[in-house]
DNA sequence: CCACGAACGAAACTCATTCTCATAATCGTT
DNA sequence: AACGATTATGAGAATGAGTTTCGTTCGTGG
């Protein structure tokens, strides 16, 4: 694979955008990075303000939202919404593999996915449409395993 | 075309099958299921009830959203949520054809949109999962042709 | 070390959606 | 056609995610 980056240099790539844009390192948007950069799952910003507040890092909830915005708009997270009401966000790795979800209406598990074939036959259709495409989800519902029995 | 329902015949069809489950027919759901059917479009729920209202029939938003809630459970309207904090509805035509949605971030205009290729990868991706796939969600996003001047 | 301005946190606020509950309407039965 | 059981409705309160405001704190260049 051609240099997946690591969940560390995630961060560091993410900190160091930040400073080159100007941007001052305060301790609430270090921790929110540093919190997702451990995770491969995707939060909301609710579950990332409370572990933070569960561990040493007492921030506030509009550091949290400020930080997942910002983050948003520069690429280094996706914005996933599973329909639930909260939107959901996780590290986007430059260059690694790019998935999507599938999520259990029964529990609310979430799995991703990924398959090059949806991805080559969304290309084709982004074409064709005339606009310009910058990103495109897709969610797959249904019942797991477990779920369906 | 092969016996796509009309939008007339959605609401019949609508309304028939909320007989048959042994509910009576009220006078808000079935002005929801009348200006719906009348939209090819999705619609919010605070819209449909901001039309009702302006029209003749005065109904409360509670009942817009009962309404709404049971349709899409019962697989007569697909609930989209395009991300901006509302969902949208629009009406299920059983065995017609079967579309997803375009979004421009930046005017918020919404278009559809439908590929034979694409489903087909989805289909073949939703086999793969194991787990039984009622449905699935694509939304692609970008600039449409106006705003990217 | 200082001053400036960005980053922060608490709390008020917005807005979509859901809940509650009293009233009105529907429909099978008489 | 009236009755009664029960469902549908609507107003408004409640919830909860996300945003805004604003005074305070803190990082950073000078």
């Amino acid at each position: 694979m051609a240099a997946a980056t690591t969940h560390s240099d995630w961060a560091e790539e993410t900190l160091a955008s930040l400073r080159q844009k100007g941007h001052r390192s305060g301790g609430a948007r270090h921790a929110v990075i540093e919190l997702l950069s451990r995770q491969s799952c995707c939060l909301t910003a609710q579950e990332i303000f409370d572990r933070l507040r569960a561990a040493d890092s007492p921030v506030g909830l509009a550091s949290v939202y400020r930080t997942l915005d910002q983050l948003s708009k520069d690429g280094f997270l996706q914005k996933i919404d599973l329909g639930a009401g909260t939107t959901r966000y996780e590290p986007l790795h430059p260059g690694g593999e790019h998935h999507h979800h599938l999520v259990c209406d029964r529990c609310g598990k979430v799995e991703a996915f990924s398959d090059e074939r949806l991805e080559q036959a969304l290309h084709r259709v982004e074409q064709q449409t005339g606009y310009s495409v910058a990103g495109h989800d897709v969610i797959l519902r249904g019942e797991c395993r477990n779920c369906a029995s």
